[in-house]
DNA sequence: TTTCTGACAACAA
DNA sequence: ATTGTTGCCAGAA
């Protein structure tokens, strides 16, 4: 059968992919989504090669602090902020204020 | 082929 | 409370 599992990166895009406009999510929240709560790093790492893909939000994924710690690896190292300012979100010293009130849960999944 | 590294987070002491 | 180690998967040298 088509039982073909993807790779768990293509499950983090799946997800990334779902995170809705002025939101964000955590790298650990999305590995425990795909039930290895370990894989955070994986997450993380997933974002990079994302930029071979188009139509994935990397900017919206940020470590469990609100910190932004993947801007660096943007065009620049201030278009993650900017993105995420664009879309509503605040950010002061790299972090993300309200950080709560934009989290986003992938469990939902719509 | 093996070895190392990398957008994090949980656990142990 | 903080610090250090472990886990995880894929790609590059």
């Amino acid at each position: 059968m088509n039982s073909r599992k993807e790779s768990f990166f293509d499950k983090v895009y799946t997800i990334v992919k779902k995170i809705p406009y002025g939101k964000v999510t955590t790298y650990g929240l999305i590995a425990r989504c795909l039930g290895t709560p370990k894989s955070a790093r994986m997450v993380g790492y997933a974002m990079n090669s994302s930029h071979k893909f188009p139509d994935i939000p990397a900017h919206r994924v940020v470590n469990r602090n609100g910190l932004l710690t993947g801007r660096h690896h943007f065009f620049g190292s201030s278009l993650m902020q900017e993105l995420l300012e664009n879309e509503g979100i605040i950010i002061i010293d790299n972090k993300i204020e309200n950080f709560n009130n934009v989290l986003w849960n992938p469990s939902i999944k719509n």
